[in-house]
RNA sequence: GGCCCCUUCGUCUAGUGGUUAGGACUCAGGACUUUCAUUCCUGCAACAGGGGUUCGAGCCCCCUAGGGGUCACCA
């Protein structure tokens, strides 16, 4: 009997989408392709004080900027919505009341004050584990109704069985939590809203996810929510927990590692393919052992055998690479669309479309986030130049450089246009005028041109710029030069 | 602290009893180039420690250490 597969990724809409959670989102989506299942996206939106809608919504952006597409949701409805937790909220109470009903959970009216100093006792007397006693576990009729009268509004707590439990784990393997080291859990709280640890079984269970795929901070909830599938009378789905991504400090990656939100890598100018290139490869890795990977590849190689139990650092200097790799290997006319942006925002002059693509070649495989090309093309955009560093001011105060100059002002003036071509003849006549040659020939008229003594070829840079724009930074170079 | 998970170069990883322990990023050096970058080549660098099992352990078992997670009327 061949179940049908179906996972979920379930965000709460509390924030920006994170770089943990896209990575869950990925794997899920890998592995939904890869089986030819479905994913199921969910909002956890129980969390009424954090959630919100603009949240929501960045979630969905991100996730299609990122590439990756669902098979249900709130957006696009399906055969087992809705979608949205808080749309949700009378399926659980029909199932809370038949836990109750059946006696397998209970009405618990103790105080919060009442719970600390159980709490404290537990602690004192060296028992860390469970300290919840089960007081309310029995209560007569009697009893409930006196707490009632007292004007106490009880929570609802899942008995949790006197037993091992014990389960498979598709990444960890087989997995056992001894008896004694969980009490009885709240499902519903004292106003009738259910926890995390029960909503998440009922909508799994009723939406029919077959596999569970999430980070392995959840493990120690799965023996809780095993017991409710228990008490359900429900198969569990299986679960697959994946390793946590840890920043430089090896800590769970947080919002203190810097800019972790997905966002935050496409502002940056991260690539959606790098990303997930990237990402896939924290813990897992292609049998063929390559590492730059399509879409689909990912998709067609992914498989848990290959994903390992230890958790893995996000590397953002491997990141940086890759995405380089990524955008090199872009169609010009591509990178220039996705450049446009950022030298748009930076206000620069833009030139005509086919100007614009031979400008941003100059730095192709220069750059690692399109961000950079802001940067590295200012030179390019500005009235002009003034040498940047105290290497570049050394090459301009060059004994000899003053006669390159005005040797190539003479020469620029011969030719009607300064093309590629010209622009290497010219440096060769000025060399045999001027007797200089090397770097201390081009280097001036690198600097000259550009402020600097790195840069994109100074051929291809002419190129771009043509004669009056050249003779005008020379000229101007001249005058700082005395 | 209880419980659970994890442990191969600095980082990501390959490895499933016999390997000079391989690759990638970073770093260093070299080639190419008028510079930087790209590209290519070379190099540095790891099985956490201790016990077993075995003719033989990175791979199997135990212990120790270290790291992470979780113990809510948050998700």
């Amino acid at each position: 009997m061949t179940q049908e597969i179906r996972v979920r990724f379930a965000p709460s809409p509390t924030g920006k989408l994170h770089i943990g959670n896209a990575r869950t989102a990925i794997l899920n989506w890998l592995f939904a392709r890869h089986s030819g299942g479905r994913l199921i996206l969910r909002i956890e939106d129980t969390d009424l004080e954090r959630s919100s809608k603009e949240s929501e919504e960045g979630i969905y952006r991100d996730l299609i900027w990122l590439g990756i597409d669902w098979d249900e949701g709130p957006d696009i409805g399906g055969e087992f919505g809705p979608y949205r937790q808080m749309e949700r909220t009378d399926i659980y109470g029909k199932y809370i009341d038949s836990l109750l009903g059946k006696g397998h959970a209970y009405h618990c009216f103790c105080t919060l004050e009442e719970l600390d100093e159980m709490r404290e006792k537990a602690q004192a007397a060296g028992k860390t584990d469970v300290w919840y006693d089960g007081r309310h576990r029995n209560l007569t009729a009697g009893e409930k109704e006196a707490f009632i009268a007292q004007g106490r509004k009880p929570v609802v707590r899942l008995k949790y069985p006197d037993e091992d439990i014990s389960f498979h784990d598709i990444v960890k393997g087989d997995l056992t939590f001894p008896a004694g080291s969980t009490g009885d859990f709240v499902i519903a709280r004292s106003d009738g809203t259910p926890t995390y640890n029960f909503v998440v079984v009922i909508d799994d269970g009723l939406m029919k996810i077959s596999h569970v795929i999430r980070g392995d901070d959840h493990l120690s909830n799965t023996p809780k929510q095993i017991a409710v599938y228990r008490a359900l009378g429900w198969q569990a789905p299986q679960f697959a927990h994946i390793p946590m991504i840890l920043g430089d400090d090896r800590t769970r990656l947080s919002k203190r590692h810097g800019a972790t939100s997905v966002q935050g890598y496409c502002e940056a100018g991260f690539l959606p393919a790098a990303l997930i290139n990237f990402m896939s490869l924290l813990s897992w890795s292609s049998p063929s052992g390559d590492e730059i990977l399509s879409l689909e590849r990912l998709v067609e190689e992914f498989d848990f055998s290959r994903v390992s139990k230890s958790p893995a650092v996000f590397d953002n200097e491997k990141l940086a690479w890759m995405n380089g790799m990524y955008i090199r290997a872009l169609p010009l006319s591509r990178l220039t669309d996705l450049c446009l942006p950022y030298l748009e925002k930076a206000g620069y002059p833009l030139p005509q479309r086919d100007k614009l693509e031979q400008i941003v070649s100059l730095v192709q495989d220069n750059l690692e986030r399109l961000k950079d090309c802001v940067e590295k093309l200012e030179f390019v955009f500005a009235d002009r130049v003034a040498p940047a560093t105290p290497d570049a001011v050394r090459m301009i105060e060059k004994e000899s450089t003053p006669k390159v100059f005005w040797s190539f002002l003479r020469q620029a003036d011969k030719v009607e246009h300064l093309d590629f071509a010209q622009f290497r003849k010219i440096m060769k006549t000025v060399s045999n005028e001027t007797g200089v040659m090397g770097k201390d020939l081009w280097m001036p008229v690198r600097v000259a041109l550009t402020g600097d003594i790195h840069g994109p070829d100074l051929p291809k840079v002419v190129d771009i710029f043509g004669k009056e724009r050249c003779k005008k930074r020379i000229e101007s170079a001249l005058h700082l030069e005395k």
